[in-house]
DNA sequence: TATTGTTATACTCTATAACTATA
DNA sequence: TATAGTTATAGAGTATAACAATA
């Protein structure tokens, strides 16, 4: 590996400020995402788990854990409050016993449709782009993720 | 306020549709955070001081812990640690003896130095895109974010 | 009176290691 | 042997409330 020493002068790639500019933007949402955490009594863990998780295909307590880039470990208590709080249940996988399946309740269901409505407001700085900006913006941005 | 419920088919704006898109690019590179914070055993929440931290320009703890979306109180666990390391030293405000200034160390600054660089390279999908597009995606943010 | 920061407390997040059940 | 999930434990993040020092 060649040593790198980012200095002040040096060029950087557009796709490295591009970068650095869209963690700016997250960052400074991060306020919106703790208000919507306390509305709704969620701790941002289990804010995120119930963001994830598919209303219309249960999923492995494992993919969650691969999702949250966290431990299993983790995963067990972030579902124990979310089952106690009767959003999510653990049902017993199909065909492999081991597996336990993550269900979305009802009530669990339109809680996530909440949240999801909240989070995905388009922050200010986004809505100062006029229309054409924010098409080119989505669509660069789906060519990036290949959506 | 007019109620609203977003539904599969309805229009959605561009803006909301590449921030949703932006959140899901952040989420996905969570893992590489998770990875630098354990290289240089770092929690989350000292990463994120340290990164704001402005070597340059001592601020006051309140600052952080508005930058952090987090209360005065955790702001001193997550100083004490740093602090303990000697990444970070507190000082007394010239003006107002309440405050108290955070001065990052040379050691700390070091530190930050390459958790920036690391954090600052882009991630594979920005990659994808060629350096035209690239270019105008880094615009789009600038003047979005006002820079 | 209001503000900055600390302390005490309690709950949550997090990983590691040891464990159970299953494959 | 390997894997999915749990439990126990410990360190860290988090907010609330009460507090000291200062404004």
């Amino acid at each position: 590996m060649v040593p790198m020493s980012v200095t002040a002068t040096q060029r950087r790639t557009a796709a490295s400020e591009a970068w650095v500019l869209i963690a700016e933007l997250v960052a400074s949402q991060r306020s919106r995402t703790m208000c919507v955490c306390s509305e709704f009594d969620l701790a941002p863990g289990q804010l995120h788990a119930l963001k994830w998780l598919d209303p219309e295909s249960p999923k492995p307590m494992r993919d969650l854990a691969t999702a949250l880039a966290c431990d299993n470990s983790n995963v067990t208590g972030i579902i124990d409050r979310l089952e106690d709080r009767g959003l999510v249940q653990r049902r017993p996988g199909a065909h492999d016993r081991r597996v336990k399946m993550l269900v979305v309740t009802p009530k669990g269901q339109a809680l996530r449709h909440e949240i999801k409505a909240r989070m995905e407001e388009a922050p200010e700085p986004l809505l100062r782009l006029d229309a054409e900006e924010q098409r080119v913006l989505r669509d660069l941005l789906r060519k990036a993720l290949d959506r």
